[in-house]
Formats: C-alpha cells, sequence, structure tokens
DNA sequence: CTCAGCCGTATTGTATACAATAAATAGCAT
DNA sequence: ATGCTATTTATTGTATACAATACGGCTGAG
C-alpha cells in the first residue's frame, strides 16, 4: 500500500490534512476548480488555518491545487497543453522505470505487484472512487519497485495529476486504467522483457492520452464541506 | 535569466525568503548539514517565523532542505545512493528535454543559450559561486526551451540537488560544468542532431558523476547569519 | 435597465502568543 | 572523572488575533 514517504512534514496532523485533501482529488470527490477555504477544511479536519495552509501550499506544489495570492486556493485545472506535457513527462520517466525494473526485478516484487492486481480486481466493479485510485497506484508501486526515489516521487506526482486531467477532459467514469494492461505489463517483466513492457506501457498510456476531450466543466458552486467529513482521518 | 515560476506562493515576502535560502544553498554558502533555525533566518530576513516556515516546508518539498518533525530544518545531505537516483533521473529528463529541443529550436532559441553562455564565460574565472549557479542554469533554460513546463521543473529540482552533491562529494570548485561541453552541446542541437547532443550530454554528466569521492564532511559549528546577510533581498 | 461607485462581509496574509518538545547544562552519586 | 537525573534554555508546533485584500450586494445617477 503506498503512497509515498511520511517524510518530514510537520506534525501528524498537517500530514493528515494533506493525505486527506490528496486522497479526495484523487478519487475526483473533489472536483477541479473546487474553492477551498481555508476556514472551512480547517473546521473539518478539526485543525486550525495554519496546518491546512502547509497543506495547501504543499497541494500546490505538486501541481494539483492551484493557490492564487489573496484569491486563496482551488483545485487545479491542467488545461490541455499541461496536460500534454505531464503526458511526455508520464512516459519518459515510466519507460525508465520499466527499463531497470526489467534488469532488476525478484519474484518478491512480482508477488507485490500480482496482490495490489488482486486489489484493483476487488475493488473494480463496485467502489468506483477507490478503483480510481488503485489504478493509480499500480504505476506508483511500479516506480517504487524500480527502487530509484526520485522517479518514484515523480511518478507520484504525476499519476495523481493525471487524475485531475481525466476528471477534466474525460467522460465520467471510464475506468482510466483496464486491469488487464496491468497483468500484462507484470508478465512482460516477469520474462525480463523490457522493450514488451515499455511498449505495454506506450499503448496504455496512450489509451489514457487520447480520451482528451473537452467536456465543458460544470461551473456550479459546490459545497465541499460534506465531502470533506468523509476524507477527514 | 531563469529560474523557475513566481507562480503562487504567498505574498511576495514569502518569495523572497525562498529564493535567498535557494540560491544560497546553490551557490554553495549554506553547506549540507548547516542547521537552519527558522528564528535566526526569520530576523535576517526581516520577516516572521510564519514566512520562514513556509519557506523551509518548499524547499524540503524540493530535497534542498530535510525538516525533521520537533528537530527543525538542515540542509540535506543527500547519500549516495540518493545521489544515483538523481542522476539517473537527471538523464532520463533531459535526454527528453534534447530531443523535443533538437526537433523544434528556433534561431530566438540559439540566441538566448549562447547570450547564457557569455554570461557563463564572464563570471567564470573570479565569481565562484554565480559560476557555479549560472553553469546549472543553462541547463534548466534548456529545459524550459523545450517548452515541457513539467519536465523544466524537474530539472531545476533536479540541477539544485545536483549542487548539493557536489559540494558533499567533490573536490572544492572544481567546476561541475565545463563551459566547452555546453557550446558544443548548442552546436548539436544547432544541427538538429539529437543523438550527438545526448551523447555530449550523457558524457557530460558522467564526468560530473565521477566526482563523487567522499570527502569528509566537516562538522564544525557554522554560524550562518553572516551567510544569510548576503541573501537577503 | 445598466453601470459605476460605495459599503459590509468573507477570506487571506502575517505576526505573535503560548504550549510541547528537544537540547544543553548543572548537580549529584558512584 | 564518569554516568545519571533534574532543571533550565532553545527551538519547534499550533492556535489565534489583527491587518490587508478581494468579493458581493446595494444604491443612485444616467
Amino acid at each position: 500500500m503506498p503512497h509515498r514517504k511520511p517524510k518530514s512534514a510537520a506534525g501528524s496532523r498537517g500530514e493528515s490534512v494533506y493525505a486527506g485533501l490528496r486522497r479526495a482529488i484523487i478519487e475526483q470527490a473533489l472536483m477541479p476548480g473546487d474553492k477551498l477555504t481555508e476556514d472551512v477544511i480547517g473546521e473539518r479536519f478539526g485543525v486550525s488555518r495554519t496546518i491546512v495552509r502547509a497543506a495547501l501550499a504543499r497541494l500546490n506544489a505538486e501541481g494539483l491545487v492551484d493557490v492564487q495570492p489573496n484569491k486563496g486556493a482551488t483545485i487545479a485545472q491542467p488545461s490541455l497543453s499541461e496536460a500534454h506535457d505531464i503526458f511526455e513527462a508520464r512516459m519518459c520517466i515510466e519507460r525508465q522505470v520499466l527499463t531497470r525494473l526489467a534488469q532488476k526485478i525478484t519474484d518478491k516484487d512480482i508477488d507485490i505487484l500480482e496482490q495490489h492486481i488482486a486489489l484493483e480486481n476487488k475493488a473494480n466493479p463496485s467502489d468506483g472512487p477507490a478503483s480510481i485510485r488503485l489504478a493509480g497506484e499500480f504505476h506508483i508501486l511500479l516506480a517504487e519497485l524500480s527502487g530509484n526515489s526520485v522517479l518514484a516521487r515523480y511518478v507520484d506526482e504525476i499519476v495523481s495529476r493525471c487524475s485531475l486531467i481525466l476528471a477534466l477532459y474525460s467522460r465520467p467514469h471510464s475506468s482510466d486504467c483496464s486491469i488487464n494492461e496491468h497483468q500484462l505489463i507484470i508478465d512482460a517483466l516477469r520474462a525480463r522483457d523490457a522493450n514488451r513492457a515499455i511498449k505495454l506501457m506506450d499503448h496504455h498510456l496512450e489509451a489514457v492520452t487520447e480520451r482528451a476531450l473537452l467536456s465543458s466543466t460544470s461551473e456550479k458552486h459546490r459545497d465541499i464541506r460534506s465531502i470533506l467529513d468523509r476524507y477527514a482521518t
């Protein structure tokens, strides 16, 4: 179970606000454009604005949240151009991950991956939100197993931003990653066939990319309070 | 003149603390391991701990500063293993940058690059600190000209972390990037020869990598106050 | 009806106060 | 001296207070 390092980030209260918001964004409970008012979040998580502010700044640095001076924070709305940049970077980095992984993958690694796929299969039919998150975590897991912490961090960041892109430009809940493809990638890795794995991944990501059909972003003022409650702690 | 986006990051006061610290780190005025006490920094920059704290958190997210809960912040000391990860990621990403750039580079882009090299040449003999920074900025400039903002951000982050690595593991001030190599890369790009550019860059980075000869980190308690004064606005 | 300007409200920016934790020091016993 | 515990000091964690700014609605003139 990813995700990333509990590294630093102040007392665990701040961490939980950060993690809660992040999960809400990735599972598309909070949608691009939603206003993130410091008071509201603080009230729901039971912390002061100080903490909330730190969490928002961190999410902003990761590109999940857009903070404008004196105007506050909203869930980021990546432009099509940004989306392109993100996918290009993703290909570049995930290829490297697969190359490394095909060289050094162990049986234990494969076990971990298979186990994760099992999770995905279990969650898939019913639980929409978790399904979105799990599909992304597969990629994060690959990056972590590659052993390069820097690449892993970037994949983590990029995958979560892809969540935003899909929320904006894809029709609702067309599951972004078909599990079959994940299985095929594992098979290629087991055979230590980096090229096949890369080809699969490329196809996999291109399939996602192509779903970029501008859908009008509904602009209604959403009240995020009840949503936050589900993600507080 | 890089560097990166003034994007977000609260009122410009916080930005200047962040930028000042960052520059001090990159120019190796602040060395890995140095303690960054919030009060001290705030006093020197004339802001409250609130601002300093935000800046430190951001630097921490970028891997330049190490923040440990209840213990405070220090300049990061990348391990050899981390150093390896960083260089691997750097190669992977800079290759992509060069590939893109070789396709779409314009005469104006080349002008900008040549201009920057002129700066490097001027600063090189005398001004040590600025020279270090400028050498890195060449790579950041390449990434920005490639037009992919995500890759640009990662290059920015990685190059600055390389500064730390060199400070830790290289003998003092062996200039990390010979300007000649930068010129050769431009030439390759002008000829739209991506492969040659990549080969040059690989060699260039490997040369840097090889200077990883563990030098004992002098552990004396340094007083960073006077250093900070030079970087406060 | 439209639009400009004004005022009240909501929200963010920053400093500060206080609590909690860790580091440093001193005192004591062995 | 050496090691252990108590006490003081330094530093960080968090909440809150207040100032600055942006937002929304209202009024009135055209």
